[in-house]
DNA sequence: CCAAAAGTGTTGCGTATACACCCATGG
DNA sequence: CCATGGGTGTATACGCAACACTTTTGG
């Protein structure tokens, strides 16, 4: 019996305040494996297509492994979930991109990008991967933002900038945000823009 | 081109106050995907073989899938680890498990079996799925063993059994172990022997 | 009676939470 | 001058870590 072995990949990004998936024609992203290259290189294959350019920014995490057994055909999908920062979508594919509150279980991969959800959020408390959907640059707020749009709360201002501010994560870059229509907001980048394990909240 | 899809087991059990790996030959049991069952089931028939009977009790998880590209085949891993209770071994396979101390970069699998040691302290830390490691009544200090045991320091006891019986997932059996050439402790058990999130330390 | 392991409380410290006002800018 | 978002400090509650002695049994 033969095993057709397929790679996916649950590609986010937070758009205007949601985080998103990209599901062209309602399904994700995917490849079969077909040539000598490992899973995580074909994984990185497919998410080119859609950035664009090379991965250095983004964040590649292996999900999980489902199983499909048929009578003759065993399939088998190696899972893979990317954070893409919103500034780097090629604006093609834009479109293609799904709030996720906008899922139903119609989805055929509910499930899996249900799972992805879950993983993302514990991720990004225990981890500095958050860097991956931000620009080089960013406001303290922006950052707030991303935070509570991932775990779906309010948090609050003050305790939040204490505490990533006391982590050391971050340095100031020096230059401001201007042009708010309110009072400039101070632009910070994160030291290391390598995946560490950090208790964040 | 194809690929050859193996299922492979890192089974650990804590014997004789060491963490231990089932590693007969030296090498990780294993099963090739050839007929038409899930991945999961294929890891528990797998571990059937050693354990000897239905798997009810232990603590099954999917680890990760790695994967060998070569020119003409490309090989899929998908490696699951399993908590396996010392009571519950086949005394023929008891030989085959070597304390994960005496590993070394020569076994072939070293590095995922270190992987999947990451995992389990993890794992213990954040969950109740220790009771998978234990028979179904114990004493406290045999609990605090196996914490002691897989997280590699000592712990304190006062500090431990209260944190452990506020978290409420034991229940006092009744019991009391004696013969112990000391005072006879209490025996508890698990209110629930199914995985649940917990956060224990 | 001695060795061995069981069992039990208190205190200090640091981290998390709750909370409200002034500031700088653009229009 | 007004609306908008940026920026800041304190008091309280809670959980974690450190720490030593008494109790019960078997031999």
């Amino acid at each position: 019996m033969s095993a057709a072995v397929r790679v996916k990949t649950v590609i986010f990004s937070v758009i205007s305040g949601k985080l998103q998936v990209y599901l062209p024609a309602n399904r994700l992203v995917q490849d079969i494996v077909s040539h000598a290259a490992s899973l995580n290189k074909i994984a990185k294959n497919v998410i080119e297509r859609i950035a664009g350019s090379v991965i250095n920014e983004g964040y590649l995490e292996q999900l999980y492994t489902f199983s499909h057994p048929f009578e003759h055909m065993m399939e088998v999908d190696v899972v893979y979930y990317y954070l893409l920062s919103a500034a780097e979508i090629n604006k093609d594919h834009l479109k293609s991109f799904i709030p996720v509150s906008e899922l139903s279980g119609k989805i055929a991969e509910y499930g899996i990008i249900s799972y992805a959800i879950q993983r993302l959020r514990w991720k990004i408390e225990y981890t500095n991967v958050v860097y991956s959907l931000l620009s080089r640059e960013f406001t303290l707020s922006e950052l707030q933002k991303i935070y509570e749009t991932i775990l779906g709360k309010r948090l609050d201002k003050r305790n939040f900038r204490r505490k990533i501010l006391t982590l050391g994560l971050l340095r100031p870059s020096g230059g401001r945000k201007t042009g708010l229509k309110a009072r400039p907001a101070k632009l910070y980048a994160f030291r290391k823009r390598q995946p560490a394990m950090v208790k964040v909240f």
